[in-house]
DNA sequence: ATATGTGCAAAACATTTGCATTTCG
DNA sequence: CGAAATGCAAATGTTTTGCACATAT
């Protein structure tokens, strides 16, 4: 997991000004760890500290930071992307189960796919970066809820 | 596959009325087999048999469609939701590889999941539905070009 | 000094909705 | 007939952009 200051450094080595308006960004990112946040909530955090800065900073703030690779958007289908802090050191990243219910999302870290990813630049001619699983379902919650129903 | 008449058939037995519209619709559908379309797309393949249907027909028709399971939405982050076909008798789906050079996706059958479906039901509490597998890298054609670049 | 960033309001964009009218069953 | 569907225009909600001004390096 990355710290505030190796971001500002990046920033500055990139030729990116750190202004105060992104040192509060980054500061806010630092809270939400895990979370999976938008821009809008992370808007939010940021104006709690300080109430002058734009919604369009932010946005721009997230471009950059996605395009630097601190933090990747996810589609979780629910009106607006998010964004998760990527955790550069772990050369596997977690996967997502997603309940059709209640809508929860599960974190899992997993390295299966090792093999599967092999097979996949050898039959493909494909070199992989990344990937990304999500699987849909039922969480324990609402399992217990529908026990006994139909699922469609 | 599901033919048109299946659709038609399940729409009548939904309650859902077949207009000339949306046979249309479904027609345009079927041309579109292997493709992940959207619904700009299906809208002017639709325009081009029926000039004087409206866009918010055909979003309003792909919600039902997708209600019943004939086509499933995908995000490939390229502005707009995709749709593709599902293939109703296919247990497994296929996943995709995405080119991050030339945005290419790549269709992959596999099963190699199955396995790992197994693990996560036993120790996620988590009754799987579905699952869905992107694989983000470079495609053959664009690994030529970049041979000896940095992929940064 | 100058490239870069900022805030604001306006634009762009896909998607949804309200409503009067039409159509399928 | 009556429920459901249509087309249009307007509304929505997120994200982007143009621009004049401000600021980091």
């Amino acid at each position: 997991m990355n710290n505030e200051k190796q971001i500002v450094d990046a920033l500055r080595k990139r030729g990116n000004k750190v202004t105060p308006q992104r040192l509060v960004t980054i500061e806010v990112l630092m809270t939400f760890r895990e979370q999976h946040f938008s821009v809008e909530e992370l808007f939010q955090g940021v104006k709690q500290r300080n109430p002058d800065v734009g919604m369009s900073t932010i946005y721009r703030t997230v471009q950059i930071l996605e395009e630097m690779g601190f933090i990747t958007k996810r589609n979780f289908d629910d009106g607006f992307a998010r964004y998760e802090l990527c955790e550069l050191d772990e050369k596997h990243w977690h996967h997502h189960l997603i309940c059709l219910k209640c809508g929860k999302v599960i974190e899992m870290q997993d390295d299966f796919l090792e093999v599967l990813e092999k097979e996949i630049e050898e039959k493909k001619e494909f070199i992989i970066i990344n990937h990304e699983l999500k699987v849909y379902g039922y969480c324990s919650d609402c399992y217990g809820i529908t026990k006994g129903e139909q699922f469609d």
